[in-house]
Order: structure tokens, then sequence, then C-alpha cells
DNA sequence: GACCAGGTATTGC
DNA sequence: GCAATACATGGT
């Protein structure tokens, strides 16, 4: 590796790529023994780690304002989005302190749409590990053990059958369901992109498989669509013994950090809810 | 061997 | 409309 890119850390991998917005990075260590976040975005593959107040990122500054700017909301404000967010209730902010270095990534819209329906009904060890296998088997490989998201065109030339390899269950039907709206453009991920969320909502909904919530997930993390609010079972458990009585409009056009911060604190306090 | 997992589609009242 | 129930698979 040549010398990586050294910027302060405006976030901290291993709270924003490992919070269950992602679910296709990983830690490993280097030669030295260093550990390394390691993952694929948009075909290109990317090395991070944090050192302190550093972020080291093994990539040009030309590859990075090309892309994992963007891809790292780099620009947006986390500090201000944090201080508000903990101003309006004591859980909030538990929450938020608990990982104040995640960050709302900037997903591709396929990729986050397939990964949250692969999600439903399932448990995040398990969502990677069909996840790794679709890649593995159907994306344009980018360098040892690391491959692209599988486009939905090659998903589209499938049969649900041809998927039995990823063992992801009933799912796999709706993983073709999918790929094949998309190719044929009668889902439109762009014009969801430019559109108000509602629309997008309305369309996602139409593909067998996606529902209000796995819909809700897309849009927050494919979309950018921050005021969304996705309520699974976590989120149901957190919401009612965090802030009983309270519904996503309570947090404004940044709702979707807030149940971020919320279901990252829940899951790894799971005796909150243990009665 | 139940029970659960970042739910949804189907069925029945 | 809303409450059950089935659904594939693997971990606990």
């Amino acid at each position: 590796m040549s010398r990586p890119l050294s910027l302060p850390a405006r976030f901290d991998p291993a709270q924003t790529l490992d919070c269950g917005q992602a679910f296709r990075w990983r830690e490993a260590p280097d030669e030295t023994g260093r550990l390394w976040w390691e993952g694929v975005a948009a075909g290109r593959f990317l090395r991070l780690r944090r050192e302190g107040d550093l972020l080291l990122l093994d990539c040009s500054q030309q590859e990075f304002d090309g892309f994992w700017r963007q891809y790292f909301d780099w620009d947006e404000d986390y500090e201000e989005k944090r201080r508000f967010l903990s101003s309006l209730s004591p859980a909030l902010k538990e929450a938020a302190d608990f990982a104040p270095g995640i960050r709302i990534l900037r997903q591709d819209p396929w990729e986050a749409l397939c990964s949250f329906i692969v999600s439903q009904n399932n448990n995040v060890p398990r969502i990677k590990g069909i996840l790794q296998r679709l890649c593995a088997l159907w994306g344009a490989p980018v360098t040892e053990g690391f491959s692209a998201f599988p486009t939905p065109e090659v998903l589209a030339s499938l049969a649900p059958g041809d998927l039995a390899p990823l063992n992801a269950g009933y799912r796999a039907k709706y993983l073709v369901d999918a790929a094949r709206r998309a190719a044929s453009g009668e889902l439109d991920l762009q014009k969801i992109a430019r559109s108000p969320v509602e629309f997008g909502r309305s369309e996602l909904q139409k593909i067998q498989g996606v529902g209000p919530k796995v819909a809700e997930c897309a849009l927050l993390y494919g979309f950018h669509k921050t005021e969304c609010f996705p309520m699974d079972v976590w989120m149901k458990r957190a919401m009612a013994v965090l802030l009983p009585g309270w519904g996503p409009e309570r947090f404004g056009e940044n709702a979707g950090l807030a149940q971020q911060y919320l279901f990252h604190y829940s899951r790894l306090h799971p005796e909150l809810f243990r009665l």
C-alpha cells in the first residue's frame, strides 16, 4: 500500500460501516496486523481505518474527491445534526452519544434495495452471507475476495431457481422480480432519486416482497431520503421503551439519523428490553 | 427443538 | 380494514 490519504476523522468507520445500514464492509488485518475496514461501493474497492483523530484512507485525493467524499456524506455537518437530535430528548442523546461517529452513507440505490429485500425476517450475519454470495456469484470481480454488486440486468436474466446457492429462501424470487422491473425500466430508480419520497414509497412497494419497511430502508440508505424512519422489530421495541408515544415526525428532516442512533444503540443493549 | 431474525403476502373475519 | 398465519434458512 502506498501512503494512505490522511484526513481529520469526521466519522468513525466501525460505527458507520457496522451499524446495520450496510452489509458488505468487513474488518481485516494487514501484513503488520493493523485492522482496516475493507469494502466495495459502486465497483470501487477501499480500505480505511481510524487512528485517533485521523481517518486513513487507502486511496488518492482524486479518488476521494471523485467518489468517496460523496459516499461518506463528507460535507454534511453531523456534529450539528447530532446536537439538534440530542436536544430533543435525554434518551435520544444517550443513543447519539453511544455512537457519535455514525453517518448515513449514500449507498447505491439498487444495492440498498436488494440488501433490505434480503433483510426481511432475517438476521444480520445471515444477511451478510447471502449478499456476499450474491456478489461473488454474479458481480464483476474487483479485487481478491471482493466483487461489485450484480447489475439488475444480470439478475433479471436468471430464474429464481438459479439463486438457490444463495440460500436466501423465499426472498430469491423477490430479488428476481425487483431486477426484472429495474432492467425493463418499469421501475425507474433515477426518477425515484429525484422525486419526493412519497413517489418512491409507492413505486418501490410495487415490487414483490417490498412493503413499507423495506421501501423505507431503501429510500433512506439508497436514495438518501433522510426523513425516512424504518420501523423494524428493534425500533418498535426501542421506541416503546425509550420514546413512548413519539413518531417519526418529531425528529424532523434527520429522522433517519435518529433512527440509526436508536437502532444501533438498541441492538447493542438488548438487556434494555429483557424482563 | 422451540424460538427468533432490520417483514410481506395471503387468507379469513 | 385488521388480526392470524406461512414463509426458507440458520443461529441461539
